[in-house]
DNA sequence: GTCAAATAGTTCAACGTTGAAAGATCGAGA
DNA sequence: TCTCGATCTTTCAACGTTGAACTATTTGAC
């Protein structure tokens, strides 16, 4: 069982080779599983009328029990790993889908309180469903303890990365 | 030790108790820790007056033993996994910059060879020892154990998605 | 030898993100 | 009450990639 990655470090063997590459064969490996993997989920949220970014926003108003209150777009921008401009981009993608309402808070007319409409729930609800199952199939080559590992193992480097305040 | 993924599936845990959310305990930090990791490889790259693209040219024309025939155009895109118009342009830039010749191929002129100039050699020497150096860097966190335990579980995930020819 | 199909790159508009600047509002101190 | 700094969001040009159309060249079948 070999990967692209095992071809590229062996190329490397041969043209340095004194090169330590073991950081590579880390890293190499995520960023193009990450993009196999991200271009496999952006097909199942295309078959249900969504980008990436714009699913992201669904899902985080629907896991944090936004409810009619909703979030604030800053709030938005924290865990989205985007810039606030970026947010403004997908609520405006959102607002003219009917997925979600946009208002300024009475009470701090800064900020701007985002909330799912009915069928913006409607439709996170059925394209998360299908995510999830996608999620499964895209991690079936993985044994249930391979799947535990690896996620502890990435764990530990992303809290290390995010200082543990990411 | 937690991380942000770890927020994230505990709320999911609080508004769908039912739902199993290992899949992306898996994929969430992939994607969440590939983007940390490349902004970081990115400074470093900044740093040598490249964007992330154009190292990834000039460092698989330096792997490849590629020499002064150079490579063609596609064999950069096969490698690149971008499409054939994002060379396009990444090439247009290292030409700009004077890092890389292009010429068609005079025994196939639909070909185009590509090869580093003593100049993108000399650049892209400097701006792979610095990358070797800063991957080390952003893997500190690991024990040489979890580091090898880490990039073989990605390998074996890598080439179950890459169906052994990617 | 001709011509249709295949191959190799380039072009270009559309797209989402970035980064910086601007606009609007709030809060705290004088 | 005024004001200055902080906070929240939007705006906008620049950027790299995509996807599809297009040009140029080669190959293979007849």
């Amino acid at each position: 069982m070999t990967d692209s990655v095992d071809r590229i470090l062996a190329q490397w063997a041969t043209v340095r080779p004194g090169l330590d590459v073991s950081a590579m064969g880390v890293l190499g490996r995520l960023s193009r599983l990450t993009r196999l993997l991200e271009r496999a989920q952006s097909d199942v949220f295309e078959a249900h009328g969504l980008q990436p970014g714009e699913f992201d926003i669904l899902a985080t108003l629907l896991r944090t029990d936004a409810g009619p209150r909703g979030l604030t777009a800053g709030a938005l921008t924290d865990s989205a790993m985007v810039t606030s401009g970026a947010i403004t981009n997908r609520l405006d993608r959102l607002v003219a889908k009917g997925l979600i309402s946009r208002e300024t808070d009475p009470e701090n007319r800064r900020t701007v309180r985002v909330a799912l409409t009915p069928h913006g729930a409607e439709v996170i609800e059925g394209a998360l469903a299908a995510h999830i199952e996608n999620e499964e199939r895209l991690l079936e080559s993985l044994g249930g303890d391979e799947r535990d590992q690896l996620a502890m193992l990435l764990r530990g480097l992303l809290s290390a990365h995010e200082g543990d305040a990411g």
